[in-house]
DNA sequence: CAGTAC
DNA sequence: GTACTG
């Protein structure tokens, strides 16, 4: 109902400019979004981190003395995991030329755990290119067409037995302290030799990277021994999903079992196949696969075809969840009700199974398509890619390696391959199946000891192979049903790739068997803008409708009313139907004359559908108009700033009735303007705090920094007499947030302000996120999620593995954001979804 | 965790 | 959906 309404001071403090938002609750009924802003950037500080090594803090930042350096360029980087002795330790690799392309330097250097996250960023952002209109070099992140970074330092470079001066950017600030940082432990090069086993998984997906296969032998004999001095064997965690930590019991009673920390689910599982693979005396020999970013050139698009991995590849076979009688069973183990695709698009009237509860229980993400009884493989690839990979032989059969922790990250990278074009406010959540096939994946990784599919996926395979050339590759043909035997089907090592030629390929699952059916074909993107289809973020400005008027208001007051019962109630799924249904209604064209043509109308399901049948037959709703003491007390309670759906219903509980006693500070203040913060503020009102807040900010010491600024400043309103009460921000901790309650001198009527401090780089998205609408910023952060991008009103990251984020990716502007998302803009006018 | 902001 | 305060 409230109209936010925002506006910025941008302000100089010392070298980093800050802007500043203030931001008043409340509004003027029927205004259009608006807002008023004059940032002038005058500079960005790019990318962001630190990395702490041998006592000394590196900022990741400009800085000061570089000018002796060599610019380097990046070939390279790799971020693998090593056996360093017992430990897995975590080396970043460099591999980097000097800009004259004189000599290559190679060098390696361990990363703490806690900085794995620091590494990462920087890696992702050095290495990936973000869309087709932003694209990511040396020197930064730069949109189409302009050039964002600025240079932080200058260096000179040899050319033709000259100095040439040249510019050092902050990317390359980021290597080149990393190239420092390796050169100070140089030392480290003694274990260059050692084994590698399996790398950290991190990087998997990121478009421009490619996974190197098989890379170097494994020296078997150093983890064989070290096995065996330990004599023991592996055991999984009793947390059979989250592996956490593997034990190594020693055969020797006396010996303690020592515990140890383990992340990756692929490296426990390398570990004991090499395990099982030595106690049957059987020779192993494990290739670790390598992650390997190839260039560290601007991404250009002939170069995502080459040298890909093929990026999500899930195996999912559903007869493990279907029961004697063809019912799947979902996640909960009950049958799976069958229902049909209803939203447009390209699975409309498809069957598809999803779990059975309803509300008030909690419904499983089981889903399935409704083919029962029939082994489903799914394993898309980008077209491009199958294409690649089965020309050179390289089947399904390698990517399907799989860890929990790299099953969610896949299935983020099929989402965006095929996003899945469901609207998020629609009833009927419609998955993509490749979701469902990962969960698979993971539930097979969790049951060890029966893989019924596994047995199906072997006889294939062996049939498969017998067709082929039986006599090729007798020793690798045993060696790989060996691998089967132990539960490796779904993962294949090759020998390595300098010394073998690759095994029989495999050929793609749907033609590998009759009980496999048909991958459900990806969502058709080649109209245009068709997957952004159901975001409410890429509406159709022209379909935005803000008629205070329309034909069935009569119905959508009505169910207003129930809506705002349940977000009392705090009840967000009614709150939801309800607002689908009104929001349906609203773009209804005509008057709605009966139940059914409200049922037929998408939006509306049944239930609500017969409530608007009461409505059109009698006028009204009992259930809206029923007044009792409960729901007259949840509508004047929940009005109360600072009391929510809980605070309320305890209170109504408790019996209060009028007015309650036992408050906080917050809800004191909110009751005290209850009336005032009802109110809706005039514009020019608006305007005059604007003017106020603006005066005093200009007046505040120049020297604060940061979220000193805020303190400094609601110090100063305070004082002023502008700000009467504050509700949060206002402690000594830092924080870039206050909200509390201001009145203007001569004014009657107290209102809420928030005011908020952000570094200037983050304006934009600030802005964004200010500008609203709520909807609008759910639906565009639903959107950024699915295409694996992680979007807040501070920064855009890419996001690929859950807590493991790219820098920051540098926008301008609004549109930058959009671009970067591959949006199509929306004006501040058009966001009212 | 509850509440708030968009 | 995300982030912040209390
Ligand atoms: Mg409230």
């Amino acid at each position: 109902m409230s109209v936010g309404i925002i506006f910025c001071i941008t302000m100089i403090v010392s070298l980093v400019k800050f802007t500043l938002f203030a931001g008043l609750v409340g509004g003027q009924a029927f205004y259009p979004r608006y807002r008023s802003y004059s940032p002038t950037v005058h500079c960005c500080v790019l990318g962001r981190g630190s990395v702490y090594l041998l006592g000394t803090m590196y900022i990741l930042q400009p800085a000061a003395a570089c000018s002796a350096l060599m610019v380097y360029n990046l070939i390279s980087v790799t971020l693998e995991e090593k056996m360093i002795e017992t430990n897995m330790t975590k080396i970043l690799r460099f591999e980097t030329k000097t800009q004259a392309e004189m000599d290559s330097i190679k060098l390696e250097i361990t990363v703490p755990d806690q900085f794995v996250q620091n590494v990462s960023r920087w890696m992702y952002t050095l290495a990936e290119g973000y869309t087709e209109d932003v694209r990511n070099t040396l020197e930064g992140a730069a949109t189409k067409g302009e050039v964002v970074p600025q240079a932080v330092a200058t260096t000179y470079v040899a050319e033709n037995d000259r100095k040439k001066e040249c510019d050092i950017f902050p990317k390359q600030m980021q290597v080149l302290i990393g190239i420092l940082l390796v050169r100070k432990i140089t030392q480290l090069t003694e274990y260059a030799a050692s084994p590698h086993l399996v790398v950290i998984f991190h990087l998997y997906n990121l478009s421009s990277t490619s996974l190197g296969m098989n890379i170097g032998t494994v020296q078997r004999r150093v983890l064989q021994q070290q096995i065996l001095n330990k004599g023991g064997r592996v055991v999984e965690s009793p947390n059979d999903r989250n592996i956490t930590h593997y034990l190594v019991e020693s055969s020797d009673a006396s010996s303690t079992i020592s515990q140890q920390p383990f992340q990756n689910t692929s490296q426990f599982v390398l570990l004991s196949y090499v395990t099982e693979s030595l106690k049957k005396g059987s020779l192993v020999d494990v290739q670790h696969h390598r992650i390997t970013i190839q260039s560290m050139q601007p991404v250009a698009d002939q170069n995502r075809g080459t040298n890909h991995h093929p990026s999500a590849k899930k195996i999912k076979v559903e007869s493990l969840h279907h029961s004697e009688d063809g019912i799947p069973k979902c996640n909960h183990g009950l049958p799976a009700a069958l229902r049909q695709v209803k939203k447009d698009g390209p699975n409309t009237g498809k069957m598809f199974y999803c779990c059975q509860q309803q509300y008030p229980m909690k419904r499983c993400n089981y889903f399935s398509w409704g083919q029962p009884n029939e082994t489903v493989i799914t394993s898309p690839p980008a077209p491009s890619v199958v294409k690649k990979e089965t020309k050179e032989g390289k089947g399904w059969l390698h990517y399907s390696f799989s860890d929990e922790e790299d099953a969610e990250d896949r299935l983020d990278d099929v989402k965006i391959e095929y996003p899945h074009t469901d609207d998020p406010t629609n009833n009927i959540t419609c998955r993509s199946p490749q979701l469902s096939g990962s969960e698979g994946v993971q539930e097979e990784m969790s049951t060890k000891n029966k893989r019924p599919w596994q047995e199906t996926l072997q006889s294939t395979y062996r049939e498969e192979e017998r067709e082929k050339k039986e006599e090729r590759e007798e020793k690798g043909k045993k060696e790989k049903k060996e691998k089967r035997k132990l539960g490796w089907s779904e993962m294949s090592y090759d020998t390595d790739d300098s010394s073998q030629t690759p095994p029989s390929p495999p050929i793609a699952p749907t033609q590998a068997d009759s009980t496999t059916s048909q991958i459900p074909p990806p969502p058709d993107r080649s109209a245009k803008g068709m997957w952004r289809k159901g975001f409410a973020c890429q509406q159709n400005p022209s379909q935005i409708v803000q008629k205070e008027s329309h034909p069935n208001k009569h119905i959508t007051d009505i169910l207003s009313v129930l809506q705002q019962k349940s977000t009392s109630l705090g009840d967000k799924w009614r709150e939801y139907a309800y607002r689908k249904a009104i929001t349906a209604l609203k773009n209804y064209p005509q008057k709605v004359e009966t139940l059914e043509e409200a049922r037929a109308i998408r939006g509306i399901g049944e239930k609500i559908a017969v409530k608007i049948g009461e409505i059109i037959d009698t006028g009204e709703l009992g259930q809206a108009k029923h007044r009792d003491e409960f729901s007259d007390a949840l509508e004047v309670l929940s009005k109360i700033w600072g009391a929510g759906p809980t605070t309320v219903q305890r209170w109504i509980s408790q019996g209060v009735r009028g007015r309650p006693q036992l408050l906080n500070h917050q809800t004191k203040i909110g009751l005290k303007h209850y009336e005032d913060f009802q109110k809706r503020i005039p514009r020019e009102e608006v305007s005059a705090i604007e003017a106020k807040v603006q005066q005093v900010l200009y007046s505040i010491d120049k020297t604060l920094k940061g979220c000193a600024i805020l303190v400094g400043l609601v110090g100063l309103l305070r004082k002023c007499g502008l700000l009467t009460d504050d509700l949060a921000g206002a402690n000594d901790r830092e924080s870039n947030k206050y909200m509390g309650v201001c009145r203007l001198e001569g004014k009657e009527t107290y209102r809420r302000i928030d005011i908020r401090v952000y570094p200037l780089h983050e304006w934009p998205l600030a802005l964004l996120y200010f500008t609203g609408s709520d909807h609008f910023n759910r639906s565009m952060r639903l959107w950024a999620k699915k295409n694996g991008f992680h979007l807040s009103e501070h920064e855009i990251t890419r996001r690929h593995v859950k807590g493991l984020e790219s820098d920051p990716i540098m926008v301008t502007s609004e549109e930058d954001v959009f671009k970067v998302l591959g949006l199509e803009y929306r004006a501040p006018e058009d966001r009212d979804v």
